[in-house]
DNA sequence: CTGAAAGCGCTTACAG
DNA sequence: CTGAAAGCGCTTACAG
């Protein structure tokens, strides 16, 4: 049998509403009185019900979270910052995934309106736009952690994509390299258009635009990183250098280069993106512009709570700071 | 203003119950009474309040997931496994970490008690089975998925650590291995005794025990990995293969032996265990002994749900078979 | 087939 | 400082 909150008001000799006072830290209760609750409650070792709790309130100190995949590699820390988070408030997180197309999206959408949650965090799965943009005019707190779109109308957090295009560049340039292959992400993603925008920006500065047979679309996969190389080297194209716009890809593009016998970092040099925990450990380690992954999911957070626990609310854009991370894939040790 | 079944009741010119009804699918309303309800429900957009329901069944139609770490390599697949299988059954996910002492432990506890999931699966944090004992002696229904611990009080899913063991051995040994260097994880956890004793069974009974001296106690981390294998071979310890208990391990060991001037495989062959994302892309590619991890999530939810909505549960144990796959770190190509 | 009423376990005006 | 009562939005005997 559950205990209840009528359970230590009796055996407490008071009413519910005075147990539901000391609970909620109301200062209106005579000192011994709340010391004889208090002392009731550890000996019954009653826990209020969080859905009564919820009820009653009308919120559920609880908040969502989706994210298309939880198996890519950089994902675990990103919900690890949340967690840390939201737990550290007292929160619970819901976790939610929407990767089998139209069906979970409503199974979700439905949860949603359940009220399950009080708000939600969001690295945006494709073709869910529509549906976040409804929730949020609704009332439903959002905040993106924004990996790839462009949604003025959310608060979100995003890394410094242009600064690190910027960055991956000048180290390039300061190793000599001049005429580097830009192995983009997904075009329709605005974190590829800025990486590629501060990287193409830096090397035109320096006097050396980036030739646009050398700019190549590829889809953030080790796999389709490997067949591009693999196939603009069969072509001939001559470059000094890989700029990947994440790390899997750049993974490819050094398979692609061993296996045709090109040295790195000799021949070529290779960047990646994201600082994946792969990334140090590739051979030659991998050179990359580090994403503060975990810091995302934090700021996230820390956003979408105070938006909820109406504590002043930071700005509804945080752009993180990116950094080169230097390893052997660019410089000879 | 949030739409209740008082106000579909209302538009419906029926009584709430009438709404609940059809709403749970009792087969006790009039055919024409029940659409009408339901095109209302559908102008309305009315969607149940999850805590109300929950209040009044006593459910909460959620379990929660209890993990050390977000981080690992592996853990990606395990929760996308579990959150996948509770989407499913139209249940929630509540996800929680461990991984800041004796504060987020009691801080978890309460939230148990607080009846917000009606179920728990749990990969098992250290210090953490005091807790889960009282739990479940107190009718939480608790699933581990077992990646180290013994504990026969509950259900649980694991993979098999004894034939994995051995078929890492008999790899190694049909590919003219006699000398294996066996790199355990902490001898503490279960699985790692049953890798152990699998892989010496296979070695013995093929003629060819194990030296002692060759088996080594690391830590499941790369760098452990590393500076074991450094270590012994500055001893001048001599050894045709290293089996690591898993991959992490594997590649610090690959990384040293890579150090030394040491070929992999020709004069070292090396076997990991996990065959996380990360296995296929080492260079070269390492032979791993495949734990399920995406299918053990699933498995371990489904025993959950099953015990939570008493279809028939399946056995309180599951193994899940582990599998050699094999890859250029041991034959070459 | 249908509805009035009690109950799930809390919180919160309101009155004293 | 304290308590009786209504209310949060549902479900479920019970009665008809």
């Amino acid at each position: 049998m559950r205990i209840t909150i009528a359970d230590v008001a009796r055996a407490a000799g008071v009413s519910k509403t005075t147990v539901s006072r000391v609970l909620n830290a109301r200062g209106e209760v005579d000192r011994s009185t709340a010391a004889r609750v208090r002392e009731v409650i550890d000996r019954l070792g009653y826990v209020p019900s969080s859905g009564a709790v919820g009820l009653a309130r009308g919120q559920s100190r609880t908040v969502g979270m989706l994210v298309p995949s939880l198996t890519w590699p950089w994902m675990g820390e990103v919900v690890q910052g949340v967690v840390d988070t939201v737990e550290a408030a007292e929160f619970g997180l819901l976790l939610f995934t929407c990767n089998r197309g139209a069906d979970s999206v409503e199974r979700f959408t439905s949860q949603v309106f359940a009220r399950a949650f009080d708000g939600l965090l969001v690295v945006e799965p494709e073709n869910t736009l529509a549906m976040l943009t409804a929730l949020h005019r609704r009332g439903l707190p959002v905040v993106l952690i924004d990996d790839r779109g462009r949604h003025p109308e959310f608060p979100y957090v995003t890394a410094a994509n242009l600064q690190g295009g910027a960055s991956a560049a000048r180290h390039l340039l300061a190793v000599g390299r001049r005429r580097p292959l830009v192995l983009t992400g997904p075009l329709r993603f605005g974190c590829v258009r800025d990486r590629l925008d501060g990287f193409r920006t830096a090397f035109a500065e320096s006097g050396h635009p980036l030739e646009p047979a050398l700019i190549v679309e590829s889809d953030f996969t080790e796999a389709g990183g490997r067949e591009a190389v693999r196939h603009l080297l069969e072509q001939g194209l001559d470059f000094d250098a890989v700029f990947a716009h994440n790390d899997l890809a750049a993974m490819g593009a050094m398979a692609a280069l061993r296996a045709t016998g090109l040295r790195v970092p000799e021949d070529v040099a290779v960047v990646g993106f994201d600082d994946i925990p792969m990334a140090r450990l590739t051979q030659p380690p991998l050179t990359t512009v580090r994403q503060p992954m975990r810091e995302m999911g934090e700021v996230a957070a820390r956003m979408l709570l105070a938006r909820l626990t109406d504590t002043e609310a930071p700005g509804p854009v945080a752009e993180l700071p990116t950094s080169a991370v230097i390893r052997q894939s660019t410089v000879n040790s």
